[in-house]
This record gives structure tokens, sequence and C-alpha cells, in this order.
DNA sequence: TCAAAAGTGTTGACGGTACACCCATGT
DNA sequence: ACATGGGTGTACCGTCAACACTTTTGA
């Protein structure tokens, strides 16, 4: 088994940008501050070190249990990243993964003390440590690009949400305003929407009608060839 | 530094799916013959051990040329593959990249013994190592994804080449027949081929016209939100 | 009654798709 | 002269973008 061990091996971690949207629709990220050193009283990525017998998506998931309570999320591998130079104790590649969650059904455990990790808007981050902002960087590249060819967006609203939400979500993500009736139009006609009997609460307007995304005929039609597109 | 090795680590390796086109305009890939167990004498993508001195791209390059010759080409980052029981005798995580070269100008290395490395077409490959299926899988994938909308093409053909060339290059890999007329019209209006004044030699028919990417502009065009597609 | 957001159609421009014939060249 | 691919234009249709007013509701 010498061959393994050939050339000392770098360290591998996981880290987690995990996107959230306020309850104004403002896109927030969750960040931890760091414990030890280095960088020890910095705001960071949650993450960690991957362990032997856990794939790297089990890590991430562990590592954003274990520090921000936050579980059963929407995740996916964004990139890894290696410079020799991203760590100052030593060699550590690290696998970033994405995650969309909805704060309204998702508030930071109890359990974490709440000094430990908080939420951050996308626009005003504070200082982040290693290559995090770099990290950072490639990740709400990554969700811009996706919002508009994939149905991601679902998975930072709450399961009923009215059209105006989501027209928001996309105008805040995209950075750019789109017109409301070719938005509805568009959505509408795909018929990925189901339409419920239900209208929003507590507002002092008309109250707009919610509906929920159909994952079951999206999965259908993507089969089929279908391409969801902005 | 203990809390380095708190826990053991997996190995890291880099693997690279190296796409190239033949005179045929046939998709071949790049394998190469293991010298050493596990799976000697099977198939299996160029890859190797990560050193602590290199980036993941940089060993991906050193062991490509190490193994094959091929040097100098398109290389992106392509996926991580970290599943328990991909390498037999230890935990193995894995960084794929992909690569792009054409066939003709990056012949495999004279230095190379011909029975290590050769070409292969994508639909006719041999049972290979590992999850090297499952990773030459995902690089197809990526790559009829990304060669709608990003000019990566080119990278798969010589310097000049005939429209009808890269028509048939878009055919094979997307595997569907597309307009002539309306291929070369959509082509020719982005304005990012040079029309030059040669012609095909050596064919026994009359002579097409050859162009050449226009990296510079597209460059150019990308930075003011110009977006290549199909 | 006022404020604030919900909801709703039409038109014009543009881009995509479908489609068939003549041309140049080498054998 | 024949075989092989090179090269060209038009018409129809569907999709996208622009655009303004009425409705509902709670305060």
């Amino acid at each position: 088994m010498t061959y393994c061990y050939e050339f000392p091996r770098p360290a591998l971690t996981v880290d987690c940008v995990v996107f959230g949207l306020d309850a104004r629709t403002v896109l927030q990220v969750l960040l931890i501050r760091r414990r030890l050193p280095p960088f020890r009283g910095e705001w960071a990525l949650p993450g960690g070190f991957v362990r032997q017998g856990e794939t790297l998506e089990a890590a991430a998931r562990r590592e954003l249990g274990e520090e921000t309570g936050v579980r059963d999320i929407f995740l996916e591998q964004l990139y890894t990243f290696s410079a020799l130079d991203r760590d100052p104790r030593d060699r550590v590649v690290t696998v970033a993964y994405y995650a969309l969650v909805n704060l309204t059904e998702h508030p930071i455990a109890a359990t974490t003390d709440a000094d430990a990790a908080q939420w951050f808007p996308c626009d005003a981050l504070p200082k982040l440590a290693f290559d995090h902002a770099q990290i950072f960087a490639t990740a709400l590249k990554r969700l811009q690009g996706k919002l508009r060819y994939e149905p991601v967006g679902f998975e930072l609203l709450p399961e009923k949400f009215p059209l105006s939400q989501l027209q928001r979500l996309y105008e805040t993500v995209l950075n750019q305003v789109l017109d409301k009736r070719n938005f509805r139009k568009k959505l509408l006609k795909m018929g990925l929407l189901i339409e419920l009997d239900e209208r929003q609460t507590g507002v002092a307007h008309r109250a707009a009608r919610l509906y929920k995304f159909d994952k079951q005929k999206y999965e259908h039609l993507k089969q089929k060839g279908f391409n969801f597109e902005l």
C-alpha cells in the first residue's frame, strides 16, 4: 500500500455557501464565527475536515448541521479550490458546496449559540477567512446562472408563495427588473405551478393567490427534454 | 497543528477525460492502460496522486503530460467524486477534469509507448477501471451542455476549419442533425468567425472556404454581456 | 378615501425553422 | 459526365418585449 503514500497528501475539507431569502426578499448568506485559529474570531463559511468514512456531500451536511443546525436542504457541489496558500497552516484542498434554504422554515437552530452562526446580506458581507470571499463569489455566480435555466429558485421560498414573491426573488438574485405581466405569463404557461385555493394573509392590501411548485411534473417533463428557462 | 490530523485523511487524485476529434469527426477519448494494481492491465482515465506543492490543475496537467504526452490544452474542472468504495485499496477522492484537443495537432507523444495510451471512440469504450465510466459519462454530458452556450467546440478543431466541419462537430457531439443554411447563418451573424482567403486542399469536390475563431472578439463581446448560444 | 399591491391583453419586432436548387471541383 | 459536398434566400410562425389601467383590501 505504500504507493498511496508516495507523496504527502494534501488535507481535504468541505465548505458550504448557504443562501437564504429573508422576509423582505433580500438574499443572505450563512456565516460562522471561527473559534479556533487560524482566523480565530473572524467570519467564515461553515465547513471542516472530511472523514475517512463519509462522502463529501455527507461531510458537508454533517458540518452544516453541527455548526449551524441547518439540515435537509438543497445542496450541490460547486467547485474544488486548491490554491497553494489558501490555508496558512498547511496544504488544504477544499470542496465547496452551495445550498439553498428558505429562512422562514429553517431558522438557525437554537442549539447553536447566537453568536456563532449568523445570516448576512450578500451585498454587505464582513471580511472572510481563507479564500472564502472567492468561494462565495463563485457560488453567487453559479446561483445566478442556475436560476435562469433550472427551477432552483423555489428552494429559497416557502412551499406556498405568491407570484410576486417569486418575481422579487428573480429580480434580487439576478439584479435586474422584470416585467410583471410577462413574468406571470411565462411562468404560468410552463404549467409547473399549482394554483392553490389560498391567499396571502396579514397584508395591508389585496391578498395575492398562492402557488406551489409542481416538482413531480417538472421531473416528468425534464425526462422528455423540456427545458426550464428564465 | 494536531487539529489537521484529528481524523485520517482521504487520499486525493486527479483524473482527466480528454476529448478529441479524429479526421472523420468522430469523438474520441484518451485512455491509458494501467501498469499497476489495482485494475492492472485494464483501461482507465489518465490521472494520479496530487502532490503537496501543486494545485489540482497543475497535477492534472502533469499527469496528462507524463502519461500521454499531451500538453498545453484546454482543461477545466469537472466534478469531485468521493464514493466510499470507488477505489478498492483505500479511501481516495478524485477531482475530475475534462480536456479538449484537436487530434491532428496533438498526436500522442512518441515518448509514450503505443500500448500505454490510446484513443477510443466515445461510443465504443472498453470497460473502465474504478468509477471511470461514471466520470466519463459526467464529462460527456458536461461537454454537450457547454457546447450549446460557450464556444468550446473550436478547441476540438484545428486552427483553420471549414464551416461544414464545425457543423459536423456539433452534430456528432450533440447527437442531432442541424440545418446547413440555418447553421451557417447563425454562426456568421455572430461575427466571431474570421473568413480566411484560404480553402481546403486535397478534397475530391469543391474546396470549402476556411475560417478561424476570433477569440479576441469573443472575450471582448463577453465582457459586454454577449451570450454565445447554439 | 387612500395607499399598496394584485391582476389582466394586445401589438410589433425579432429570431427560429423549414425548405430546394445551382455551383465548383476532382476523378 | 458524374459524384460529392459547397454555398445560397425566403416565407411563416412562435416567442419576447413593451406598455397602462382596473380591482381588491386593510388601514
